[in-house]
DNA sequence: CTGAAAGCGCTTACAG
DNA sequence: CTGAAAGCGCTTACAG
């Protein structure tokens, strides 16, 4: 009703295809110049789902939600769609309530799932029931492609272990994390992988199993370290862990990296911070969040989405030659 | 129209006054039985006001985030109020017309603003031009006492200057923070205020400006440790710079806490990953934002509400007694 | 204190 | 390819 005609203006904002190019046009230059935007309440309601995505979290550790928060972000750009943030705690069974009566009563667009959560398939299971979309972010595939972002944390915890056998370690030890983690098995396997590929294995002597805390990472290392033939280097499976195995070796009066390496993985804030600066495997935990957005929120023009992303290994200076040339 | 009249449902749910007890108890055992919940949308697009708060933050520190988000969260816990994330870059020019556009087409309920973005007066302004309720969290009170939760950052820093005072400390270093942040003035003069109970005073010599990262905190502490006569404690204004005390303290080859005594702001999880532990000012960030979140969302039954909140100063072992008996 | 009407700003079928 | 009607599920005035 404005310069042009009045509900066709609809048609034009949700990409109908029955609209003539030039009338599109015309639509598209007033929406331009009038600065025009839909309401997302009024749009939301009429559509029966609304525009807002949520990241359902269980992780202890603050940069993963927060990075993966802002690439979220990044992917939402301009698309009109906002983040509604939910924590939830895994285990406990009043979380499937908690999330049912979120999917009915916001009836978001779709929910991505982050690990530990993503590993969780009576939710899952629930959100197909509820007809909810979702994405989840795992380090392996454990869905269709279309609702996966890989990170290939095995890979990363390759690089580990071919970065200390390079180094001339043989007696390598493993702070593993907890068993109902999948992130923990893929990078177990991913190292034991790693020291295959230059002849090594694992000696079961030298493993310990954590559960992805400081805490129970300064036990493992405790351990670890009061062996009688202890070893030369040490993999956690996690930042948190090796931080803990950076206390048991001062306890000790052991010094990194001369007497003992040290690898952590996540590249957590603190790795670079601890002394000596810690060697750990990077996840790019952005991209990462970025790429479930992309997955999950329909743009105009999309690029071939990607499903996978890599880890890096990032030297610091925890971990040296052994034997000490 | 159910078992019993119709849009006085309305009314119930929406507190009016103008309704018989009898009948709002009924209405209320039907709500109850059905489950039934109103739908946000609808009564958003009528109330022209989305049950959406929104978190425009801009805080280095992933954990501050992720405590204020539980803390929200803790407070609309069943208010059917949903959770937004809005990072901001406060530096930049365009943050006020993203602000704009988010609040004018998401209507959201109101917002909270924990510092920096909580000092920022033309982010307010344009909060109060567009009507947006909101709440700010910072170091000391910066409007009318229902906009904000203070958490007195000077009475923190007294704690640690009367620390390190008592430890016998005498020549005590500051690293300060940028003088952007209101609570880097905050700190610094509740630091001199603590000293003043003691009889001390900061030195000049011995102050350094930090940025409040990392990377500052070893430059200010290198510094700092290669003066002829240097001191014994210092105190850095957040947990960041605090870390990087420790890192020139190595490079120096200086013991802490023996050669130095080491005191940071935060309490963040780093803090107790050091070695030795550091010890630190602990800000409660999960209240914070709790009463951030009960001062914006009316809930039926409210205590009286609190706007301020405690700092503790938690002693590890990064500090001892001076000189070493 | 309670009901019938109109409207929030969009969209989906339905005709032309 | 484009318009007029009905409806999404609630709420706010307006009468009774």
């Amino acid at each position: 009703m404005a310069g042009v005609s009045k509900k066709t203006v609809s048609r034009v904002i949700n990409d109908s295809p029955l609209v003539r190019g030039e009338t599109r046009e015309a639509v598209k230059a007033i929406i331009r110049e009038t600065g025009f935007a839909p309401d997302p309440q009024a749009r939301g309601l009429a559509f029966r789902r609304a525009f807002l995505v949520g990241l359902i979290y269980d992780n202890p550790n603050p940069q993963h939600t927060v990075s993966h928060q802002q690439g979220l972000l990044d992917a939402f750009q301009g698309s009109g769609f906002e983040l509604v943030v939910r924590p939830v705690d895994r285990t406990s069974p009043r979380r499937l309530d908690d999330i049912r009566s979120f999917v009915e009563r916001q009836k978001p667009f779709g929910v991505v799932l982050p690990s530990p959560v993503s590993e969780d398939e009576a939710l899952v299971a629930l959100l197909k029931e509820l007809d909810c979309r979702y994405v989840r972010i795992a380090s392996v595939p454990l869905d269709e492609p279309d609702r996966m972002v890989v990170s290939h944390d095995g890979e990363g915890a390759a690089q580990a272990a071919r970065h200390l056998a390079d180094l001339g370690h043989r007696r390598i030890a493993l702070i593993s994390g907890p068993p109902n983690f999948r992130s923990s098995h893929e990078r177990r396997k991913g190292f034991e992988a790693g020291l295959a590929e230059r002849g090594l294995s694992l000696d079961p002597a030298l493993v310990r199993q954590g559960g992805y805390t400081y805490e129970t990472g300064v036990e493992a290392a405790r351990e670890l370290l009061a062996l009688k033939d202890r070893p030369t280097a040490v993999f956690a499976l996690n930042d948190e862990m090796a931080a803990g195995a950076y206390t048991s070796a001062h306890a000790a009066g052991l010094n990194v990296p001369a007497e003992l390496s040290v690898v952590g993985f996540d590249d957590a804030p603190i790795a670079a911070r601890l002394w000596p600066p810690m060697t750990s495997v990077r996840l790019p935990l952005r991209d990462m969040g970025r790429l479930a957005g992309e997955l999950l929120v329909p743009t105009v023009q999309r690029q071939p989405v990607l499903h996978d992303v890599q880890p890096e290994l990032i030297v610091r200076a925890s971990t040296a030659a052994f034997p000490t040339s």
